[in-house]
DNA sequence: GCCGTCACGGTTGAA
DNA sequence: TTTTCAACCGTGACG
């Protein structure tokens, strides 16, 4: 796919449609989210949609996680040949039986769990279609589940456990370099804690320039990067649990600025260069005078990787600190999150630096 | 002015 | 190999 594409909103960012922010960008929503500033001056200053940031701050909030949901592909099928072939045994030890109760001994014998035990609908559709004269043999009969992912192709149960989204062999990996211990992960489904902000923030390389001039057009294809974040952060190798190859992938997202040196990672477009790059601002939001040193100044990693220097990004942000406040509503679910953070992953981010 | 929500046009990847 | 379809994306507008 070419890269070199993209639009500008706005606010003067520059995006990608269809796809993702970066996830430095991301990342430094939530990282600014953390530090009290509002949603909208995050907007502003990272010129990213404030729909944008609502939904990235709604969603970490949710899942604790920075990372976009999984991008394409289909939903795991419920009516594996297994189910199938139960569905079939119950109507025929039954011939009067309803689809819900059909349903209900899926869930009773263990064929199937909530998650994805098939819709009463769907029984109906399965007995319609694949069941629908029991006098013939089924295609998936007698145990020997003919059909070709019979078995084990699908997880007998996938409680959206995404037997390919989830599983490492699922995982398609362009950057033979880079070891994927998960398989990608469908985010809204169980996020798993390794992808918290936590884990992200503490790495530095996630937003190191190095990485993120290592940059190179609009190379990462969702899975890769999805993949690339949300198994990486899972494994236990490479910067701070991250594997760097991993940041990269994320970083591939055109971040170009190869003078990011003070991570001005959404906010040091260069406005020039990068049409359809990931640059960030067209015209540059953030002076120069500005440097937001995103990543080493601001957050610390438990493991030590990162330095934290609150105090750098406090003098350098233009923005109240709405935590500090007081006069302000609670700005966002963040303040809460921020706690929980602080608390559960041991992220020190003293939002007030005191 | 801020924020949550939603329609829209887009991308992606499994089936 | 190509097509289909349903997932997700961020933007922009509305209330």
């Amino acid at each position: 796919m070419d890269q070199n594409y993209g639009e500008v909103n706005q606010l003067g960012g520059v995006f990608v449609n269809g796809r993702p922010l970066p996830n430095a960008i991301r990342l430094r929503i939530v990282e600014l989210a953390q530090l009290g500033i509002r949603p909208c001056d995050i907007s502003r200053q990272l010129r990213v949609s404030h729909g944008c940031v609502s939904k990235i701050l709604a969603r970490y909030n949710e899942t604790g996680s920075i990372l976009p949901g999984a991008i394409g592909g289909s939903k795991p099928r419920v009516t594996t040949p297994n189910v199938v072939k139960n569905i079939r045994d119950y109507k025929q030890g039954d011939p009067g039986i309803f689809a819900w109760e059909i349903r209900d001994r899926l869930l009773a014998d263990g064929v199937c769990d909530k998650y994805n035990v098939p819709s009463v609908s769907s029984i109906s559709r399965i007995l319609r279609n694949k069941i629908g004269n029991l006098s013939q043999p089924n295609q998936y009969e007698n145990g020997k589940q003919g059909p070709p992912q019979s078995g084990l192709s699908y997880n007998h149960i996938y409680p959206y456990s995404y037997p390919n989204a989830m599983s490492p062999s699922g995982t398609k990996m362009s950057n033979p370099g880079v070891p994927v211990t998960g398989g990608h992960v469908s985010i809204p489904r169980g996020w798993p804690s390794a992808h918290t902000v936590s884990n992200i923030l503490g790495i530095r390389a996630f937003m190191d320039p190095t990485a993120i001039a290592s940059a190179e057009g609009y190379a990462p294809k969702m899975e890769d990067w999805s993949s690339v974040n949300r198994a990486t952060f899972a494994s236990a190798h490479g910067v701070n649990g991250i594997d760097k190859s991993a940041i990269d992938a994320d970083i591939k997202y055109p971040q170009p600025s190869s003078t990011l040196s003070s991570y001005v990672p959404a906010c040091a477009y260069s406005p020039s260069n990068q049409y359809g790059v990931y640059s960030g601002p067209a015209g540059s939001y953030v002076s120069p005078g500005h440097h937001w040193q995103a990543q080493g100044t601001s957050l610390s990693h438990p493991g030590g990787g990162v330095a934290m220097h609150p105090s750098d990004i406090h003098s350098s942000m233009a923005f109240k600190h709405a935590v500090r406040d007081g006069d302000r509503k609670p700005p966002s679910p963040l303040s809460k999150q921020q706690q929980h953070l602080s608390s559960i992953h041991g992220l020190s981010l003293s939002t007030s630096s005191s």
